[in-house]
DNA sequence: AGCGCACATGCTGTTCCT
DNA sequence: AAGGAACAGCATGTGCGC
């Protein structure tokens, strides 16, 4: 990767602002900017009005002009809550941490928690700057996770995460990361058909898709064989639940950055998740799945985060018998994870259980659309199609 | 004139609010509107910045986000402070008062005002509402304003606007307010030509321009005949002079209503005035009289307004020999009024005659957009322009 | 270092006064 | 009735403490 020495003089990702910078609800911001989140954060940013329909540029001089698109850049760029309330408990003090084979013995609780965060904000700084690639990644084991997951015995505590499962979420979190700025695409508007709106960065995007799975040391692990058989459906599965959390459904469109410095955001309007009329009427509609997705992820990037990571683990039929156990153990602790979550979150067991439910259900139709994506590339016929894709929808040209 | 019910409810004609509606500068304005142009009417809007390229719909619930555009906004559509000062001097208190016929006696200086002040609001409510034509004309007569010009004597009071010279800017403003909606013109965007743009509704400016010239007395009275001798070319020069008022020279364009409620302002970008390459190196440059015009007027709508009027009572060679002289008087007072006003704005005599010399010279030139209009419409040919046009310019079917 | 809090500033809109 | 003053409310941004 290229090194550019511009990118580090540190630059408010909001607004652009050179003063008073840093790590602001996990991105970086300057401090005016990190008090707008504070206080409208909570906010929901589609009822608020803006003038322009949502396409205001935020920059120093304008970003008190519109509150809308400021939330939305602030949000879209990844600022966000910690919501999940964080458990601290006597038993948590003496865990050990493993991070890329060096062992660190933690008393201090806080000085702990600050040492992961101080690590991982230095590796997204520097995959920001393009320094390194992801593989650098500080994934807590599994065991530790089991470990906690059994701590937990008092009825009222149930519901509470501890500091472990919240450092899980941090992970995915920050693996998902390097997605913020992946709407490169330029000037894309009025779009008609999938294939050139959605993919017409399928090689940065194959790239990036693969630097999120290397995060997690079980994918990475795998033999190069096995981890293709997983990224070609799920690089269509990553894309469908990011632009179906994207998807505004009052508007019937989508917000997307328009260039590298994602200081433009533009409103994408299209009938992209209807199904066309001509396919045969049993088959499962795509625009469904898409809006029942968006439902269930509640506009919180956590919930798309780890549907993310579920998805990436799901049981696949093409993956070779000896590592569905591992995989599958990742599919188990994540969907457990999200189960977690959500109850902290809904404060009901029930309520979680049933949203998990249709979650699963959901996950478990994804391929739906990587099969209608990749018959509609059919149509299109190979030697139009991205190179890329081809390979991830295993087009042939004959 | 139809009556519209719905018009009797007193609406803000900046952001429609319905609350707290009287008269605040001129306009029909609520509360907020009127503090509004109290603290901001005399800056400038053309510094100020705007997310939506000026193109803000201003509203109740809008008002707020966009202050370029309320105030444009307040400026289009005639809101102004009196800038110039009312003298009060004893020997104004007999005044004779002649509206319509009717004549009255006022021994109180503050209450005559007000009873004028009065009558005009309700005139312009009724016009507004489209009860009446502006046939009920308030013109001050001839004799009374030339009364006046002689009280002034002393020195240090000269540049002081007595009261029938209030008036009567008074009377120009309010006769020139039947074109605040004037441009209905809807969805007029990226025009190349003059005639498609300016004249997309001729019929309807025609007859506001009757309306207008109808508020002056002497034109009132004047044959059928001569009146069409005045208005065929008065109707581009006054066309001419709004046009340069509301062109910005910095986006080479200018704003217009877009709607009959005039709650979207659109920004149109031409070349209008750019004299083409292929007509006669020693023409004069339509582009520059309108961009010397722009100047003189100094962005003052008064400025703007006494301009039309000194227009319309200028000397014409088509005018019959036996109005000319009645016709240039009305032409000698308001040229009259403009340079007491442009004294009274300097504060310099010898400023407001400098001045007021080169805009005499630019009103000389206005016959030159005229026939540049009418040349580019024999161009275009005869079944191509609009009727009102073709009797505007005199055009020909042979 | 990052987050919350407090204060100062600027813009808005209503009420009151003349 | 129109315009100005003043107060209250809200959004924003900087400085301070933990
Ligand atoms: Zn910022
Ligand atoms: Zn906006
Ligand atoms: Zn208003
Ligand atoms: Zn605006």
């Amino acid at each position: 990767m290229e090194v550019d020495q511009r990118k580090y003089i540190k630059k408010c990702k909001v607004c652009g602002d050179e003063r008073m910078v840093g790590f602001n609800f996990n991105v970086l911001t300057c401090a005016s900017c990190r008090i707008f989140f504070h206080r409208n954060g909570e906010r929901n940013h589609n009822q608020m009005t803006c003038l322009n329909n949502g396409n205001c540029l935020i920059n120093v001089h304008t970003r008190k002009s519109c509150t809308q698109c400021r939330l939305r850049k602030c949000l879209f760029i990844g600022m966000r809550r910690m919501t999940f309330r964080c458990k601290r408990k006597k038993q948590d003090n003496d865990l050990k941490i493993t991070i890329q084979n060096q062992t660190v013995l933690q008393k201090n609780e806080s000085n702990c928690e600050r040492f992961i965060i101080a690590r991982i904000r230095h590796w997204l700084q520097m995959v920001s700057d393009g320094l390194i690639s992801t593989s650098e990644s500080i994934e807590p084991t599994i065991s530790q996770v089991n470990v906690t997951k059994d701590i937990s015995n008092n009825d009222n505590d149930k519901l509470e995460l501890n500091r472990w499962e919240c450092y899980h979420l941090s992970h995915v979190q920050k693996s998902i990361s390097v997605f913020i700025d992946e709407n490169r695409v330029q000037t894309v508007v009025n779009l008609n058909d999938y294939a050139k709106h959605t993919f017409n960065i399928p090689a940065l995007y194959a790239t990036r898709i693969v630097q999120f799975c290397n995060n997690f040391q079980t994918f990475k692990e795998l033999p190069k064989k096995q981890q293709l058989n997983i990224l070609k459906p799920f690089y269509v599965e990553l894309l469908a639940i990011r632009i179906a959390f994207l998807f505004d459904q009052k508007r019937n469109g989508f917000f997307m950055m328009e260039n590298e410095s994602g200081n433009r955001v533009i409103f994408i309007q299209n009938s992209l998740f209807n199904t066309p009329r001509t396919s045969r009427p049993n088959v499962i509609s795509i625009s469904n799945i898409i809006r029942q997705i968006k439902f269930e992820m509640e506009d919180d990037p956590i919930i798309r985060d780890l549907l993310i990571t579920i998805s990436l683990f799901k049981p696949r039929d093409n993956l070779h018998n000896r590592y569905r156990e591992v995989i599958g153990y990742k599919y188990y602790q994540y969907t457990n994870l999200l189960r977690r979550y959500l109850e902290n979150k809904h404060q009901s067991l029930m309520k979680a259980k049933e949203k998990l439910t249709r979650i699963i259900h959901l996950i478990n139709d994804l391929p739906y659309i990587y099969h209608d994506y990749r018959r509609r590339l059919l149509e299109v016929g190979y030697e139009n199609v991205n190179q890329v894709l081809a390979e991830v929808f295993e087009l042939t040209n004959q």
